[in-house]
DNA sequence: AGAGCTATTACACGTTCATGACATCGTGCG
DNA sequence: CGCACGATGTCATGAACGTGTAATAGCTCT
């Protein structure tokens, strides 16, 4: 269903949840420290974060800080503290919901849900295709939930072709738009680049399901 | 009156929903998962996807996504449950329309027609001619709702001839304006692809539908 | 029946694309 | 300043596929 990262240092509260919303057919990433935490979602493509507040090293509210600096990704703040102090500055920090330890899995999945609810109705720039999103605010793409750094041109590629799903691009056309190349000629420089973007993004390279060659004409993206 | 793709893992539901969709005019194909589901979408030319939410494999959410990700069918989610989330969900994965079961055939088949109703007016160059469709984005042809894979010089002499349906070509402006020749002289080229484009998208090749000789003129696209 | 067209099929050549190696360019870092 | 690295463009190779040609059969109209 979502993807979460789980920030928590109490092994007992991780390994709980973690099962707990693995149960619920969640994608869970657990990290033990904030820094640990930051590094994960440099390449895990978290839905929702869900962050402990007393963390060794840098602090809940810190991380929190870290994250709403450089992704939109949502964060669910996890405290055994519930006084007005905490929440109300949990949620100055950025968290999007505030959940008070203990709590039940159900509990917390269904702010889960009900955060990425809200969030999604909003957030509007990030396509999903099968395993492949692309999220055109922030650049970045992520297959099964993995991150893939991409470089600048096939970037563009990709964020070309998925703009407009099935509609076929004759290298030609893919120069001008993509490359900026107003010469014309032959080249198979369009050609290089798909290959090395389907070395990225697709599972079988050879059979592609994202980039596919139309014989003759050129390049599409999506369907059969 | 539409194709529908049924992808629905209830045997009970399935058969009655396709008989009565049958009944009513409509050409369905059935499924009984996800899976099955977009596989049959690779080579059935579906109008709209009734799609059950319950499925065993991926989800109906999934398969939603994945639906709106390649193709620009239209898409009738069906489920047991008819609370807030799920319908919001349904229709945030890209959902055109939400029933909740059980549901008559009759409100079913309304529900299509106003979906397709809707979708029509905006979608884009897909021309039909009776029983052949030209998707002149994606480059794809279908008959019968089956895709045909037509190779380069055959799509080019099909796209030709269609963009003006009735019009007579001689092989001279054929060779000028599909092939690109300029060479003047007699050849029999035009001809053998005629041939092989009817062999791949008319019925009975030998009284072509789509693609008429005109004797002593050259080739039409269409009715008489 | 015969001339003039068109259909049908087979095959070899040519084109197109995938793939990987290589050259070049630019950038950041020591 | 020079070095290292990643990104980008170019090229050579090989395989897959499509296409043009030609030869033959079939049809249609006079």
């Amino acid at each position: 269903m979502a993807r979460v990262l789980l920030i928590e240092d109490d092994p007992a509260v991780r390994d709980g949840l973690t099962l707990a919303l693995k149960g619920r057919d969640h994608e869970v990433e657990a990290a033990a420290s904030g820094e640990e935490g930051l590094d994960r979602l440099a390449e895990f493509a978290a839905d929702v974060v869900v962050l402990d507040l007393m963390l060794p090293g840098i602090d809940g509210f810190e991380v929190c800080r870290r994250i709403r600096a450089s992704a939109a990704t949502s964060i669910v703040m996890l405290s055994a503290r519930g006084d007005d102090f905490d929440v109300v500055g949990g949620l100055e920090a950025g968290a999007d919901d505030y959940v008070v330890k203990p709590v039940r899995p159900q509990v917390l999945e269904a702010r889960i849900r009900a955060v990425l609810r809200r969030t999604e109705s909003v957030q509007s720039p990030v396509e999903t295709y099968g395993a492949l999103r692309v999220d055109r605010a922030s650049l970045t793409v992520s297959r099964d939930g993995r991150k893939v750094a991409l470089p600048p041109m096939e970037l563009r590629l990709l964020l070309h072709l998925s703009a407009t799903p099935g509609r076929v691009f004759n290298r030609q056309q893919l120069l001008e738009s993509v490359w900026e190349h107003d010469y014309l000629g032959d080249s198979r420089l369009v050609d290089a680049c798909v290959q090395r973007l389907r070395a990225k993004i697709e599972d079988v390279p050879a059979e592609p399901r994202y980039v596919q060659t139309v014989r003759g004409f050129g390049y599409r993206f999506g369907p059969v």
